[in-house]
DNA sequence: ATAAAATACTACGACAGACATAGTACGACA
DNA sequence: TGTCGTACTATGTCTGTCGTAGTATTTTAT
């Protein structure tokens, strides 16, 4: 079974968020990154990934910069991707939100 | 703080289809049914109630048929809505896909 | 008796996020 | 030399939600 990308919807800006909360970090390195904590239960769609990493530096959640790859030099140029305060507010917020919707849809799913 | 709808999305049917679980109602009743459930923490729009049942109806979710209200009389002749057996099937697999779902996210917010 | 609120909807259009599809370009590797 | 992996950008479509508005009946408050 596939999770449904309509509940995503709205928590992919957060994983993203969370994928930066310790490190700068680059398009493909994140999902890569998503997959895996996910234990490769979700994988991004490279679109959603690079228009959230669009509207995010719009709203201020996050910066970017262009860089040569880590200290041993392979691969090519990347854009990075480093999460600000407002990001980490943001991010902090829809934690708090989350936990709020999943009490919501809770009382709606198999009576768990 | 509010939930945010784009949460939601993706669940309105779900907890539409478990409030019919037990017998048809319509949409007045639902919506009211489900601030209750959600301890008034979700209310549901009404656009989103209605064009719900328009398209759970097209995919034979659920099944309409205008009555009169109940027993006592009391109210205005409305459109009731009654879960079908492939509603039923839809909302188990949403459960189901819920658990997942709840996992995955689970792992990005707040390290809980 | 009359006004206001609750009930029970329908219509229409806008919007945002996800996604399909496609294409570019460079580097590593065989 | 060609394929794979990396690292993106562009464009357009779709779906579900929501804002706004309007209609009409019934119940409740004054």
């Amino acid at each position: 079974m596939e999770i449904s990308s309509d509940v995503i919807r709205g928590y992919n800006d957060t994983m993203i968020l969370f994928t930066l909360l310790e490190r700068p970090s680059y398009g493909y390195e994140i999902s890569k990154e998503i997959k895996r904590l996910s234990d490769e239960k979700y994988i991004i769609k490279e679109t959603t990934l690079y228009s959230a990493f669009t509207r995010m530096e719009k709203n201020g959640f996050v910066e970017s910069y262009t860089a040569e790859p880590d200290t041993t030099g392979n691969g090519k140029k990347r854009t990075y991707y480093r999460i600000t305060e407002s990001g980490r507010a943001y991010y902090r917020e829809k934690c708090e939100e989350w936990s709020l919707t999943k009490d919501v849809i809770e009382k709606f799913v198999g009576q768990a």
